[in-house]
DNA sequence: TGTGTCAATTGACACAGTGTCAATCTAGTC
DNA sequence: GACTAGATTGACACTGTGTCAATTGACACA
């Protein structure tokens, strides 16, 4: 049989997606992952702990099957600061709408889940650490705006660049996914970089 | 005895503020609430149909004991596009505070629940329409950068002045009230009006 | 051919929280 | 003294997560 355990585990993650893209972050069930997957409820405990380990590692899985740190090369190239800062916000915004359903529904988890938050935290750890660094490239050229701090122009991006901004942006407010990275850069630039009025 | 009908539906509505405040968005069950209230878990279901109504029910009521519209006045009295613009965004940050635990439970029933989600888009929609009057009255001015449209920049206002932002601005950014405030106000201002270059 | 192992299945169950129902209680009112 | 209405009590249905124990079926080794 073709039905090893680390092949159960891919396709139960693979399930995870596929359902959290088709129901959204919340009312998708382990029992409705299971079957999507074709094995038995509990065949899913024996490989997850638990729900939010489960999305978790489902999210892990697509940044690794996305290729996370190629898709973020370019950013990390950039040698200007208003070039890496627009490569970084690109980058993001073309990222967003491949995990923005396992983000949704962590998010939901972390109000009751200290695993979850713990997890989230992490992950948004390392979004500021790109937001620290782009902020860096740009201070480093002196485009940013004075009435920053690289301490707080940081944060400023970091809270720009949230994952509810971005469902916002896309689905509150009606933007193509071209229109919201395009103008999401657009946000961004003009918050943080001096002399940009146009 | 003073308990008649409204009496105690304006306990319970006090309560499930003192509830969120001390417990936050999750985690508060209606059991809890009507313990606080000091009324039994039945009672609170004689006044109000579900959960999601009580906490529509106690954001409404915070609207009023605080006093929303009278909070909104000097906003409306600016004349200038700038005035207003920072009037608004003051407003606001001086308003989330008070109901950002309501915002938090509604927002989190939201993903399981119809009701709860309609109330949030039609309060959503009333910030939309600030933000729409202080882009008219910036664009009024001449004041609005070139790249907005009125509707794109109401968009964009709108999606940085959702509460999901200042709660990341306040606790994850770890900025204070006042420094939410003021920064919110600046991202504003940097974001929509032209000539802001420093 | 027999034995052991391990993933997976099956069905039962504990637990938490929401919401419902019916019977009962307790004031105030006419 | 009967009526009414809000409140109480306790039981229960339902949903979803997570746990447990017994069993099945395939493969491997001897």
């Amino acid at each position: 049989m073709s039905r090893d355990q680390s092949d159960t585990r891919s396709r139960i993650l693979a399930a995870t997606a596929r359902m959290l893209e088709r129901k959204g972050g919340q009312g998708v069930r382990m029992g409705d992952i299971a079957r999507e997957a074709g094995v038995s409820r509990q065949a899913v405990y024996l490989h997850f702990a638990s729900r939010t380990e489960l999305l978790v590692a489902a999210l892990r899985h697509v940044d690794e099957s996305l290729g996370l740190e190629r898709r973020l090369a370019p950013s990390r190239a950039a040698t200007g600061g208003r070039e890496r800062l627009c490569a970084f916000v690109a980058f993001w915004a073309g990222y967003v709408p491949d995990i923005h359903v396992f983000a949704r529904a962590i998010l939901l988890a972390r109000a009751s889940d200290a695993d979850a938050d713990a997890a989230w935290c992490d992950r948004m750890a390392a979004l500021r650490d790109g937001c620290q660094a782009a902020v860096a490239a740009l201070a480093g050229d002196g485009a940013l705006r004075s009435h920053w701090t690289p301490e707080t122009a940081t944060d400023a991006l970091w809270a720009l660049l949230q994952v509810p901004m971005w469902e916002h942006l896309r689905f509150a407010c009606g933007w193509s996914e071209a229109e919201t990275a395009e103008r999401w850069q657009t946000m961004a630039m003009d918050m943080l970089v001096a002399g940009q009025s146009r």
